[in-house]
DNA sequence: CATGAATGAGACTTCATTCAT
DNA sequence: TATGAATGAAGTCTCATTCAT
């Protein structure tokens, strides 16, 4: 693409983007350096430069750059012919898959944002989306008379999405991806067993 | 040779351990400075190269320190009158405080220790351990008949502590501890019935 | 070969030399960029190369353009009816829109021009030219008997000179124009009434 | 001096900021980099952190280390037995020299500090304090009936000051020292004549 | 043993200049 | 010839670690 098309600049930064996307995941943030993300994405340091002002700049694009890619998480859950197929093996694969295409908000990235308001009111947002996708799907089947739950359904979706983070994260302190996938099918079957009766 | 030296290098050692461990939780791993640790413990950076040989140093001690509150942490569900107590806040709550006395092992961390083979498989054990407390409790409980589950022992207490992790997960990112607290009675309760059928 | 070019090349370099030295004087040789010299022309960054090898080629320029100017200032002396019209407001507020179209020679650009010694001797020829154009002034009105001086007219010049810069130098540290306005006709009274006993 | 006093910091701090005054005074303020100061004190470049929190930061005290010495100028002033002394060689070497020890506020370092309007208070306070000692000096002598003058003490002071800055500027564009203190010699001495009529 | 000043490697960032398009 | 993205040298600043006192 000649470089003097405005579409240029917006690629470059989404190569940047994902290639420092993929180096805050593996390295961290603070362990990631600007020299790490120039030669990741094959050009030098300065470079970098034309499309953010600072590493900083980045990370924050970074994690809006998931902003389109939550909705579409969340909509996955709505496509879904009810709830039971969020109890399976292959739901979780694909949350898994998800997860491993966006930056995980580490503790080390919420010090970095802090202070950044609005990014932590995103981030916010973020985790409410699951919740409340998760929720609205609930009620709905619940409103066409295909479940009834005896909890809430914010309760029942907060439960579902504690019990999916823990999980994720028990898998990056080494556990065994197939245990953890049946564990998932397992415990969400009691589940949703409970929920519709 | 007096017996007081070495005594007092482990007293010492111990208050270094103490206050990085709280200055690693609050305010992460690299934004703590070897400076700040000095100026908590209130002496001199240079003291602190006397009981330690790096800062990563540190950082090994701090999470060695931990291994005798994990036993002590799963020894108290041990002490649990039956599964049920589990499902109530108090426990909750107490799990909680448990967590705040101690270092959550962050990617952060575990990208710093990365390479030592024997923290990586220590923080593995330490993970486990909860697990394995957990499933002995529960096949206790079904070798005296209290309760028959049908699911694994091992899956129901994997499932647990992934719930438990998640919840802890999304209070960190701003959840209302209220409603966390709330969502992990009620799920536990669906979970403890479903157990105890 | 068409004469076009040439010219054109003259007129690019012209507008170059105005814009930088705009800038130059607003913010100093070092804080101003190629980039700003680029955008202010509003041609890019690669194109001033086109011009000028460097910025510092681009000083230079600036410098020389002034050559024409100076002479044009201290005819302006010449034109005087009189040495007493030094002496007033007017010519005082003349001067000082005259030097805020050129470019004050301050230690920085001496500095950016060090080792330069044609440039070096352009600048002090700069200033011996506004001395030996006053000095001029001061002995025709000598010669046709129209004053007498007690002191050579020399000293007389560069004090005038000297007073001038002097009373610019304190406008840019804050001081009050009228004030100093005021203090250079009231002073240049003196001055003049001695020369003309 | 042991390290450990405190004296020794505010030692350091002094050193620190005289070679970083000189250098600013011979290369400016932006062609002087941290690796010139630290040379020239004899330190690293990481040391001069632990006394000055950034370069801007050095600037300011080097400026403020000058408060002692514009107090003690202007009282040099003020132990003049009378005006006449100010129209002498002597004087003009005297104000040459304290010149010298002193930081020239450029443009370059109005720039720099522009923002800080402390700052900016400060060094026009110091071209005030001047023009306030040298009228002081004169309303003195008229008050005591030594002197009495045509024109506005504030005018003449004024015009006594514009006159030094101007004939030291033309110094730095190299105009030839005994010129210029003969310059001063003979116009002050037209300025005194007038004041003392 | 303790102190804290000093070190120096290395991080982020800037910007004059070059060069592919 | 014009563009502006890329380069890379160099600058400011940080901080774990060392070491003279």
């Amino acid at each position: 693409m000649p470089k003097v098309v405005p579409e240029y600049k917006e690629e470059a930064r989404r190569k940047i983007i994902q290639h420092a996307s993929h180096l805050f995941s593996e390295k961290g943030y603070t362990r990631t350096k600007m020299t790490d993300i120039a030669e990741s994405v094959g050009v030098s340091k300065g470079a970098i430069y034309q499309y953010f002002e600072s590493k900083s700049e980045i990370l924050l694009a970074v994690l809006e750059s998931y902003t389109a890619l939550r909705e579409l998480e969340v909509r996955k859950f709505l496509n879904t012919k009810g709830l039971k197929f969020l109890a399976t093996g292959d739901f979780f694969d694909k949350m898994l898959s998800l997860r491993k295409n966006s930056l995980l908000i580490t503790p080390e990235i919420l010090q970095e944002t802090a202070g950044n308001m609005t990014v932590l009111k995103w981030i916010q947002d973020g985790s409410e989306k699951w919740l409340q996708g998760l929720k609205d799907l609930i009620d709905g089947l619940i409103e066409v008379g295909e479940i009834s739950i005896s909890i809430s359904s914010e309760v029942l979706a907060r439960g579902i999405i504690a019990l999916r983070d823990g999980l994720y994260n028990s898998l990056s302190l080494g556990a065994d991806v197939n245990k953890v996938r049946n564990t998932w099918v397992e415990i969400m079957g009691i589940l949703m067993k409970q929920a519709l009766n």
